[in-house]
DNA sequence: GATAAGGGCTCCAGTCACTGGAAGGTCAAG
DNA sequence: CTTGACCTTCCAGTGACTGGAGCCCTTATC
């Protein structure tokens, strides 16, 4: 399989994909005319990266995910203390965007949005 | 004011003050010797423009508000939906955030966490 | 007057995870 | 034989900084 039905077949833009191979997250092979060529465990591997990254974790994550997924000895433990991190780190974002919305909803709200420059807005981001 | 006193007083980094200058958000004085002067003006733009930033308003964003800040013609309509554009893509990302948050912790309260290779958070990771 | 500490200066490179574009090779259809 | 859709590599840019090298300036102390 050439890399743009690879692309199709896993939702992964074929620039991501070259991209994936350069950091040697996968390695597919190479046909006579230099096209790479997706077998079905590159495929499998795409999505699986895929999927990881859909859950928001990073490029490095997703490297030790992958060998802890091919690793047949792995424990468990590992790759949960890899996800509790990661969500951990999710719920500190979270945080931190409710309490951006909270303040800008005040604003947001508090604010005519008219013709007239007095803004509640700018007044709060101006204050000492 | 040298740079450094301006930093204290305004909370952000001496290197991202620099940067600032450079890309046109303030224009401090300079002094015979080279280093740059900051008036209570630039500390109450670098103020305005660090409380822009921690509601998550993007340097683009916050070039804007500035300019709105110092029109006095200016019409609130404009900040107002400025915010509430913003806004929307806050709360765009908490819920992508919630989303990727929901399926981590189920899977993560399904993974036993021990030293036993099986592991559903691979499982899902590798699922068809 | 020498020196050391603690500022300041510029410029370059790196971060993260792609993404766009240029310049060119390959392949199948008409 | 040409067209168009693929594919290739390589280089540069994104956003918002951040780190470091190599240098200059100022002030205090010996």
């Amino acid at each position: 399989m050439n890399i743009g039905d690879a692309a199709k077949r896993t939702d992964i833009p074929v620039k991501t994909i070259r991209y994936y191979e350069d950091i040697g997250l996968i390695r597919p092979l190479r046909d006579t005319n230099g096209y790479r060529v997706f077998r079905d465990t590159d495929i499998h591997k795409l999505a699986f990266l895929g999927r990881a990254r859909a859950l928001g974790f990073s490029i490095e994550d997703c490297r030790t995910l992958m060998e802890l997924y091919e690793d047949e000895t792995r424990a468990s433990a590992d790759v949960k203390r890899l996800a509790q991190e990661h969500l951990r780190q999710i719920e500190d974002k979270i945080m931190q965007l409710r309490s951006m919305q909270a303040t800008l909803n005040d604003l947001v709200h508090a604010c005519a949005g008219d013709s007239r420059p007095d803004c509640p807005i700018l007044r709060d981001l101006a204050s000492q």
